[in-house]
DNA sequence: GTCTATAGTGAGATAGAC
DNA sequence: GTCTATCTCACTATAGAC
């Protein structure tokens, strides 16, 4: 049973601030526009993050660890990679699904190289540390399928890329998204659909006869 | 023989404009850098462009269209689907390897959904229209392949979402993709293997049989 | 913990001389 | 076609009352 209760001031600013950041970036959103649809005045904001920088950093480590608990399960798993592989992908689309503003976010701290000032450093850093060890559990399972020869010997870091772009983009896409698939992206029918899809495409890129 | 010559202004604030607007988005580049880069001052970029919001569309119809150019000749190739494919995927990486701003301003185009003043309207939507109908184009192979029974009957739709996560992320994925892959993304040989991987990937979940 | 007031900076854009 | 000067506005952030 999950706990109800009123969100706090924190809590408000933390859910509108990922909404904002995902639909229009780091520089994109001014925190009038964020106290206003919290509820708070512009200078509150600044009682509970001490600066623009580190409400982003925040927002982006909440959604990251999000993911990462979504992954912990099937990482401890014991099945082998032909079972794993798909668990894993399955998993972040679920992760991604769930939260419509979590794959903008994340694509977002995936290609776009920020330079913030270097007193929040560390929380760039730890940002960084969380994608590279996500990113990091799948690479072992591919590597792993390889050795045991259930996948074909393709490049494991493409195969990431691959993987990345193929779960991350798609729920990230949006109007356009939208406009390429002729419906919503994230109603339940199509994320299913999307689970198979990507899933059957990438299983088939680990396994295919490279000489087709 | 190219034709060599200096570049007008216009030509110049262009160039400047795109390598900023891959780096930072739309909300994050400030015309006094664009301006000083360019060699100009700042009141003489209004000279060129009505506003910043024109500059940023202008530079996007340029990278589509580049881009539209290295398909052309594949698409009015008389080739089946088995060749035709892989010859367009090819060409949309060779065309995002030339010039490294293009996928992330493509990436930026696709999943940004900008809110333009209404004055531009016309302009978005070209660019929107662009992406549309290079997109199209993909689609009409993969559809003609499944008609004639040399692809599964995949999704068409996931299947262009796919390839566009596999093509323009990677490319986009700078300093996380370099650590990724554990190389520079745009060395000529990297280049060569992720054509390589991409099309054995695409291929692979187009023929692979849906009952792994 | 929230507010008003404001500092201080830089943004996009315009006017008009040259 | 480029410049200086300037306008107006929004921005992040701080000070200090309540």
């Amino acid at each position: 049973m999950v706990e109800r209760h009123e969100p706090t001031s924190r809590e408000k600013i933390l859910e509108v601030a990922e909404a904002l950041f995902a639909r229009s970036g780091f520089a994109g959103v001014g925190l009038r526009e964020l106290a206003d649809r919290s509820g708070l005045g512009k200078s509150s904001l600044f009682h509970h993050f001490r600066s623009k920088g580190h409400l982003y950093l925040e927002v982006l480590r909440t959604v990251l660890e999000r993911i990462q608990e979504r992954l912990a399960p099937v990482i401890r798993s014991q099945s082998g990679p032909a079972e794993k592989l798909p668990a894993w992908v399955e998993a972040l689309i679920d992760a991604l699904a769930e939260h419509p503003n979590s794959a903008r976010l994340l694509l977002r701290a995936l290609f776009e190289d920020d330079d913030f000032p270097e007193d929040l450093e560390p929380q760039a850093q730890e940002v960084e540390g969380i994608v590279m060890s996500i990113l990091g559990t799948y690479q072992a399972i591919v590597q792993q399928g390889i050795d045991l020869e259930i996948f074909q010997p393709v490049s494991v870091t493409d195969a990431t890329q691959t993987m990345i772009g193929a779960t991350v983009y798609h729920f990230a896409s949006g109007e356009i998204g939208e406009a390429v698939t002729g419906g919503p992206i994230f109603a339940a029918a199509a994320i299913q659909r999307r689970r198979r899809e990507v899933v059957h495409f990438l299983i088939g890129g680990l396994t295919a006869d490279p000489t087709h």
